[in-house]
DNA sequence: TCGGTTTTGTTCTCGCGTTCACAAGCGCCT
DNA sequence: AGGCGCTTGTGAACGCGAGAACAAAACCGA
């Protein structure tokens, strides 16, 4: 290892480049774009037209998918399934992703229950909760067990996922136990900044952030008009 | 208007500095971080303090509050209290701002029962679904309503906020309606690319997306291992 | 076979956001 | 009163992402 060659760009065939991460929050708008399209029976488009279901721009859109490599035909387009296959390939969604769901009060059961998950690569192998009087109600055809149980589902299906939906409170301590058994990627809902060992990711939906800033718009919006 | 004053920056002392989007982004989280110190009985903090309850770097911090004015005090740091209704100002959160929530499914009703709104300046006006089962129905003390009495609820309360959670074939259809009736902010959990008016602000959130970013890097650190 | 047309892949430039680093300012202690 | 230490606020450098623009490539029709 000579220099410091795997850090910087290399045009090796078989390594993954490394995509932006604004590129990959991206990939998956795409992706879903292209299962309307398929659906829809579209068997190609061009670059303008995916750009256009996606909601972007189509010089940002080809800029993207340049990135995973040459998938589109020049003069006419991309081929919707198999540009579609190939994104599903590099995000990882064409393998199964076994998840736990951890609090099941009213944001973890509609998790539980939404089949947008599975249809996407993602299982639910497990919802747990530390309240006692939850445990063997069944939610979406899973019965809720105790958090204790966290170490034994994880190593027994391999989950490397966990999504945490509890207080704001509980969440650095479930975020904890979750690292503790080999959860490397974390969902979390809770309104709490988790502090995790660098290799572990976790992103956070915080939906009152989400209204906060239409909030402060807003106010501008009417603050303008009024003036 | 000569030239094109009001679009560029000014230094106008009356008129509201424009703060970058991506500071908007954050006021919430040191809101948040400021309410926690509060409650804590911290009456002063540094930057350096507040920036590591909110996690970011110290001098994005400072730089993010700089856009609001000076209202630290060198040597000493910045006053809790007062920092933390100034940013509530300037983010709109002093003010109360009335929320339609659209499509009273799994993911309607958590968000219905969720208390956090409320303690954040966000009240909860009325729940619409077009399934007329659910019509009459209670959920966190509101009567599930009509969609067909969006107008009525929209004027007679003033609201400017709208949530859509509806499966993603109707979300256009509702976003049209709410544009309709003089809603102009939406926050969108269905995964489906809206497209509204210009002066209409529109936020997405969208779960699979998150987890299908996980799952990205997921694989790259596993593969990375394997190799 | 060859020019024309279409659409991709890429280069270049610009602007925004992040971070470093430091001068200015404030309080405290002597 | 004056110096000292601490913390803010900001100027400047840097890196990343967005978008415009264009050259390269593939298909089509004659
Ligand atoms: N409901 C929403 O729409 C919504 C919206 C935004 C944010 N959130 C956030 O999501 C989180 C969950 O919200 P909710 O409305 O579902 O709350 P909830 O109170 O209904 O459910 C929380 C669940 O977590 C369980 N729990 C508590 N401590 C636990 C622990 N240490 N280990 C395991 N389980 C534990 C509780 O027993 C309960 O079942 C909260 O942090 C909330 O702020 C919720
Ligand atoms: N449940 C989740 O955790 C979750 C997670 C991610 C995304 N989502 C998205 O959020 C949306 C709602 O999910 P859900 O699980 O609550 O679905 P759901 O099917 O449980 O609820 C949808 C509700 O919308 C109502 N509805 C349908 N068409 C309507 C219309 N035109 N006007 C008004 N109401 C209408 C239905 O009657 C139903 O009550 C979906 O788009 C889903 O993809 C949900």
């Amino acid at each position: 290892m000579e220099k410091t060659r795997a850090v910087t760009a290399r045009p090796s065939p078989e390594a993954a480049r490394d995509i932006p991460e604004a590129t990959v929050a991206r990939l998956p708008v795409y992706l879903r774009a292209l299962t309307t399209l398929s659906e829809q029976g579209t068997s190609t488009c061009s670059s303008e037209e995916l750009a256009g279901a996606a909601g972007v721009n189509s010089a940002k859109l080809r800029k993207d998918l340049s990135y995973l490599g040459s998938y589109g035909t020049r003069g006419v387009g991309y081929d919707v399934e198999y540009l579609r296959y190939q994104i599903a390939r590099e995000i990882g969604v064409t393998q199964d992703w076994p998840v736990v769901i951890v609090g099941i009060g009213n944001l973890g059961q509609a998790l539980a229950n939404y089949s947008g998950f599975r249809s996407r690569g993602f299982r639910v192998v497990a919802l747990l909760d530390a309240d006692e009087a939850r445990h063997d109600e069944v939610v979406a055809g899973l019965e809720v067990r105790p958090f204790s149980d966290l170490e034994q589902i994880v190593s027994d299906h391999a989950v490397a996922i966990g999504v945490i939906a509890t207080p704001a409170v509980a969440a650095q301590d479930v975020a904890d136990r979750m690292v503790a058994c080999g959860i490397t990627s974390i969902l979390n809902f809770a309104p709490s900044v988790l502090s995790v060992p660098e290799q572990v990711d976790v992103r956070k939906v915080d939906l009152s952030i989400e209204l906060q800033i239409l909030a402060y718009h807003e106010q501008r919006k009417t603050q303008g008009a009024a003036s």
